[in-house]
Parts: C-alpha cells; sequence; structure tokens
DNA sequence: ATCCCCATGTAATTTGTTACATGATTGA
DNA sequence: TCAATCATGTAACAAATTACATGGGGAT
C-alpha cells in the first residue's frame, strides 16, 4: 500500500483537497505513515487521471484554486481490491537503534543525548495522541480507534523500556580509548 | 545513517564480507534496519572508493573471489563522527496500521486474517531473537544488548495489544453495506 | 534429484524527499 | 510587523527494491 492507496482511503471518509490529506498524514497517520506534498499532491493527480478520484476546483481569491477530490466507484473498488491483501508489512528503520548498536564507540554524554531525544520524539507522538483522542476520536470507526492505541502501546512501551535500561548504557572509558 | 554508515559499523566488529553482513541485516538488524545485496555490494563499493575500507580478495574454487573488507583509520573516523548526530531517527511505516485504518470496508475474516498474519511476523522475529541471546549475545556490548531488549519489548507490546483488541474488529456487516 | 548454502554483482525501476516557486489572509 | 495558515505544484535528487545473471558444493 503506497500513498496513493491511503489518499485514496482517506477519501472515503469524505471529500478533501490535498492540503486536507497532508493534515491528516500529520496527526492521525503520523506515527506509521509519513507523506509529504511531493508525495500527495502527485498522488492525487495520478489518482484523478485513472479515474479513481473525480476534481472539483473551487475558485478562491488571493489563493489557488481549492481542488476537492472525491473517491468514485472505480476508486472504491480498486482500495477494496487493496485491501485484499492479509499480509499487510509493517516496517520499522531505525537511525536510533543502529546508533545505540554503537553506542560503545561514543562518548558516554552524546549516547544520553540520543536518548533524551528519543524520548522527547516519543513524548511528543503522545501529545499527538492525546490531542488526537479529544478531538476526533470519538466518531471514529473501530479500525482507527485501533491504530491509535496501537501506536499508544508501543509508544509506552519504549517509553519505559528506556527509562529502565538508559542506566546499562554508562560506557565504559577503557573501551572507548580501545576503539578510537 | 544510511546502509554505508551501518556496514562500516559492523565492521568494527571485524573484517567481514558483503554476503556476512547480510546475514547480520537478517539476524540482529532484521528488526529495525533492512538491507538487500542491491544495496550493501554498492555500499561497500563505494566505502572502498573513499579508503574508508579496505578490500581483500581472497581466490576461492568454483565460487566468486571471497572480498573480505575492512574498516582503516579514516573510515574509523568518519563512523565516529556519523555517530556525533544526536537525533537519528526512528521510522515506521506500516501498511498493516494503514489497513486496518480502513477495515470498517473489509470482510471480517479478511480482518482476523491481517491481525493473524501480523501476530505469526512478531512471532517469527521473537523467535529470531531467541535465537541471537542463545548463540552470540554474551559477548556483545551493551548497546546491542539494549537494542536487543528493544526489540523484545516493542514485540511484546504489539503482540498483547492485538491480542487484547482485536476482539473490537468484529466488524459491523450494516457499515459494510452501507460503504460499498 | 533437488534444494539450500555459498558468493558476487549490475541495471532498471520504483518511490519518496528536498528544494524551489508563488502569494494573499488572519491573528498576535 | 511578523509568523502562521491556507493552497498548489514541479524538478532534481537520493535511496532502496527487484529482477536479472552465474554457478559449484554439500546435504537429504
Amino acid at each position: 500500500m503506497d500513498v496513493k492507496t491511503v489518499c485514496l482511503g482517506m477519501l472515503t471518509d469524505g471529500p478533501a483537497s490535498g492540503y486536507d490529506l497532508k493534515k491528516e498524514f500529520e496527526s492521525s497517520f503520523a506515527h506509521f505513515f509519513a507523506a509529504g506534498y511531493g508525495s500527495i499532491y502527485p498522488a492525487l493527480s495520478w489518482l484523478s487521471e485513472h479515474d479513481l478520484v473525480t476534481c472539483e476546483e473551487i475558485p478562491q481569491d488571493g489563493k489557488p484554486d481549492r481542488k476537492v477530490y472525491c473517491i468514485t466507484e472505480a476508486g472504491r473498488q480498486f482500495l477494496l481490491k487493496a485491501l485484499k491483501n492479509t499480509q499487510p508489512c509493517h516496517k520499522v528503520r531505525s537511525e536510533f537503534l543502529a546508533t545505540m548498536c554503537f553506542s560503545h564507540l561514543m562518548d558516554a554524554e552524546d549516547v544520553q543525548a540520543v536518548l533524551d531525544h528519543r524520548l522527547a520524539d516519543i513524548h511528543r507522538y503522545q501529545e499527538l495522541f492525546r490531542n488526537i483522542e479529544q478531538d476526533y476520536m470519538s466518531e471514529w470507526p473501530e479500525g482507527a480507534r485501533f491504530v491509535l492505541g496501537f501506536g499508544k502501546a508501543v509508544a509506552a512501551a519504549m517509553e519505559t523500556y528506556i527509562n529502565e535500561n538508559r542506566h546499562t548504557l554508562a560506557a565504559d572509558p577503557a573501551a572507548r580509548i580501545a576503539a578510537g
């Protein structure tokens, strides 16, 4: 499932512009699916070319025309077919963990700074989760609630793990000198 | 931190071939950093061109020459500089969670199949973790042990969450018909 | 016989990121 | 006056995936 398909899925919730979808990528999808304008706008163009969405241009003064996309029946069928894949992947690419693998080559302060930065990042997600819960969640289907809960559970597990294990990483100076 | 840098880091542990590094990507790095031959071999060529590693070709009969790479002092400095970045990212791209967001459009059986597949995947990682712990872990530096523990903690949290919440996704047939 | 392990690499393709380009309105 | 929000898009670039290409040795 690529950006195109996710955009299509978001449009099942009602018509929206590329700008609107970006906001959704930044809120409820932020913890598991990133996409910038450079992916979203081309995705919407592609969907429109293939008649999976229709596009209504709404003139605005001062701003570019607002283009509101709406899923078509063909788009809905396309999405349903994509959702038939019962082996969707879940990929992690962590420069954080890669860095930690080599923490014995680093200064102890830098290692702790990396951990602090990661915790700050986790806290940002947790705040995002709280905001989402307040604002929208009551109207959501179960699936979306499941996904939010998943994010919260994983974030909590990471936070706990880092707090309980960071003390093991008080780097041994001898090892650093030998490595350097 | 890209594949190049991770390969360089792996070589701090001792000389190795591209084939050897691939095995490491498939075992201890599998849960957070994927890389195939199509990334590893070009990475090693690049590192060699830039004198960050040396390459010793060991002739073998029947097989292609085994190329054993060894990190240089310049390579070590390059790595140390890369590790100075105290804001390494941790990215998730989950087609699984994207699919679950739209579970209300899916057949209930398919939703459960998706969850079963994800659990099976998690169990594969957990088995991998057990094998790694048996075979190598005692000799590892703290950082590598921290990373393995992190993977275990996250996998356990995901497993628990899925098991405890999958019952909420007994799709409502009325919603599916309305959507279709 | 057949499959897996060893062992290397290239080329085409796909995919996404980043930087660039524009510019009015609204609220502090 | 300054920053943020609204609103679109392209082009260059970076990076990784996938398919292709080769082939002997050892275990079952």
